[in-house]
RNA sequence: GCGCCCGUAGCUCAGCUGGAUAGAGCGACGGCCUCCGGAGCCGUAGGUCAGGGGUUCGAAUCCCUUCGGGCGCACCA
């Protein structure tokens, strides 16, 4: 848990208690500490205390030892009304709040505010924008696309919970090279089918096409490697790159794609009627991906309406000396002039744009259209240099907004044999892996509930496996390189969607069973020290939430909620609540509805479902 | 070759501008249903935080270095 500090500090409660504390820690400072400064931590759980304030740093201003600064502010803050104990514990001043007060302004904010506890108005000047997925349209979605959008989702959700205007958008990849490939496959070998006339997914189709291609160029490129006698393995890196480069030029295969290319890009009516009606195909099968795993989209963006644009600015700026020439002719952007970065090329020397030349284009419509104040990427950690080049040229360009771009970098998604290449066969497939999910989390109620109807089955199986999936991805730092086991790497117990799903669900019965015959008590009393972990952790939630927010790393939530339900679970097992006696019945049954509000609004933030009965 | 990231328990990972006895989950072993849902709860074993230096009152955290891994490096997307 980060430093609790005045700018920090989110919630009502929180920060009623913080700010009492604060001016009561700097008034005994002797002038030492500003209230702005005064710095918190949660007590570890040995101290049997709630909060402390470390007394290091003002060591160096009253020339004396920390413990000693922490008896003196002991006994300056002794009579303190919030406070229960105040003591000294070496260089620490561990503070424990009274528990009558707090608790009763906690739970009153939480059951008040319902849905809203954990939302501010933080960030409420922000526009921002956060592009995502961007798949391209030659091959279905894979498990890092999954990783893109379960991140994705869960930052947008976090920004917008703090009052931001959040744009979510893609660009869709739908033209160049790859595409061309599909399409000549679709020529060659399709025979008219289609999605419907074969049952398939329109993007697996496709991407079926684009394994052809690829299968059919790897045996043209055999029986040439066998005609000019070269045995390919034996040759080292270098000559590998100049014979695929001799291969990919005297190839039947790759003229015919190229040439289909560029018929696609003079606007050939049938080869636009083609490319149209399989985008179509494709964009049916994402959307199909999309719903089942609950994304969604404010606003795509198309390579093939944006790849044309941005040469202006390029020439613009090689006509004002902020672009080189290179000697061949191709448009430098001198990285290396004004930083540490290398030149990057911004177009070829045959005048055809680079993909940095559309991401220049798309940069500047997206702060022009809808006036960001921030613009978000979440793509993969592979792309930060390519990021940081972008960022420099936009920069470089004079653009202001170029500071307020950020690379929303995440972690490698590998499989135990390596990486994911498609092209190889090795993906583990969007759709497969949701199938896959459901079965496991199927198999698991039937397991558990024999009873249970099918049709109950088949609702809450869904929600169960994608909650799995969901927190694999979220609970690990988002930096953090993954090696997903399809064997292993799903699991519904432990430190798991499921069981934080089964925590809510099981809290929602003992809710219905007493619903009607209790109210919020005036004055809960949460005086066993149970009660009071778990309330002061709620207390917590805001500010986890804000944070969250603003570090763009849904994992600090995440990790958060499996240590609130894992003190909601102790506190189950060892105190009664629905049929424990009144004055304790009412408080507690408050404290759990409080709990429950939380687990399902951070479950939300987080992209996750709740389940009623699981 | 250069740049960035990483190396913490058998496995997968937390550890948030340096701070209290380095924490979870899985796996292993042992307990807990006359009681609100056992996808649960409790306990035991398991770590010279990759190795070596340094800065500091204090280092898993900062600096240097060695080793080991990942990613990337101007006309691919």
């Amino acid at each position: 848990m980060k430093a609790l500090t005045q700018d920090s500090v989110v919630g009502t409660a929180l920060q009623t208690v913080f700010s009492h504390l604060a001016k009561s820690l700097a008034n005994a400072s002797r002038g030492a500490v500003d209230v702005a400064d005064v710095a918190l931590s949660v007590a570890p759980a040995h101290t049997g205390s709630d909060l402390a304030f470390p007394c290091f740093k003002l060591a160096r201003d009253w020339k004396m030892k920390p413990a000693q600064i922490a008896e003196e502010m002991a006994t300056a803050l002794a009579d303190d009304p919030l406070l229960s104990a105040c003591e000294a514990a070496g260089p620490y001043l561990n503070l424990r709040l009274t528990r009558e007060a707090v608790g009763r302004d906690l739970l009153a904010e939480i059951l008040q505010q319902g849905d809203a506890f954990g939302s501010s108005q933080r960030q409420r000047d922000e526009v921002v924008m956060l592009e995502y997925v961007s798949p391209n349209t030659n091959k279905p979605l894979h498990l890092g696309h999954l990783r893109n959008a379960v991140l994705g989702r869960a930052v947008a959700r976090l920004i917008a919970s703090q009052g931001a205007k959040v744009w979510k958008t893609d660009i869709v990849n739908d033209r160049g090279i790859h595409i061309a490939k599909s399409m000549l496959a679709y020529q060659r070998w399709g025979s008219g089918e289609t999605p419907e006339s074969l049952g398939v997914k329109g993007d697996h189709y496709v991407g079926s096409l684009y394994v052809r291609y690829e299968q059919e160029l790897k045996k043209e490129k055999q029986a040439w490697l066998q005609a000019e006698g070269i045995d390919y393995e034996a040759l080292d890196e270098a000559t590998k790159k100049k014979t695929d480069d001799r291969f990919n030029g005297s190839s039947e295969q790759m003229a015919a794609t190229r040439e289909l290319l560029q018929r696609w890009e003079a606007g050939d009516e049938a080869v636009r009627q083609l490319w149209r009606t399989m985008n179509q195909w494709v964009f049916a099968g994402f959307d199909a991906t999309y719903c089942r795993l609950g994304i969604d989209f404010d606003k795509h963006y198309y390579e093939s309406e944006i790849y044309l644009g941005g040469k202006e600015i390029i020439q613009n700026a090689l006509d004002k000396g902020i672009f080189k020439l290179a000697p061949n002719g191709a448009v430098i952007a001198p990285l290396s002039e004004h930083g540490k970065l290398q030149d990057k090329a911004v177009l070829r020397a045959d005048g055809t744009g680079l993909y940095i030349t559309q991401d220049i284009n798309l940069a500047t419509i997206k702060f022009a259209e809808y006036g960001l104040t921030r613009s978000l990427y979440c793509i993969a950690t592979e792309q930060n240099y390519y990021m940081q080049q972008l960022t420099a040229t936009l920069a470089l360009l004079g653009y202001e907004w170029a500071s307020n771009m950020v690379h929303l970098s995440y972690g490698m998604v590998y499989l135990p044999e390596g990486r994911m290449k498609s092209r190889e066969g090795n993906v583990v497939d969007a759709d497969m892996l949701m199938e896959e999910l459901d079965t496991l989390a199927s198999e698991a109620l039937r397991q558990r509930y024999p009873d249970l109807p099918d049709t109950e089955v088949a609702q809450r199986a869904p929600a169960i496996g994608l909650a799995a999936m969901t927190f694999h991805f979220l609970v690990v730092g988002k930096d953090t390189d993954i090696i997903f086991d399809p064997k292993t790497s799903i699991a519904f117990e432990g430190k798991t969607g499921p069981y934080l799903q089964y925590s809510y669900a099981r809290v929602a019965s003992m809710l219905r069973k007493a619903a009607g015959t209790w109210q919020a008590p005036e004055q809960p009393s949460l005086e066993e020290d149970l009660e009071w972990q778990l309330a002061l952790q709620l207390m917590l939630f805001p500010t986890v939430v804000a944070d969250a927010a603003e570090s763009y790393d849904p994992s600090r939530l995440a990790s958060y909620l499996v240590e609130l339900v894992q003190t909601f679970g102790t506190f189950y097992h060892d105190h009664r609540v629905v049929d424990a006696e009144e004055p304790a019945r009412s408080s507690r049954l408050a404290l759990v509805t409080s709990f429950q509000t939380v687990v399902r609004n951070g479950l939300e933030l987080l992209g996750i479902d709740v389940l009623e009965e699981m």
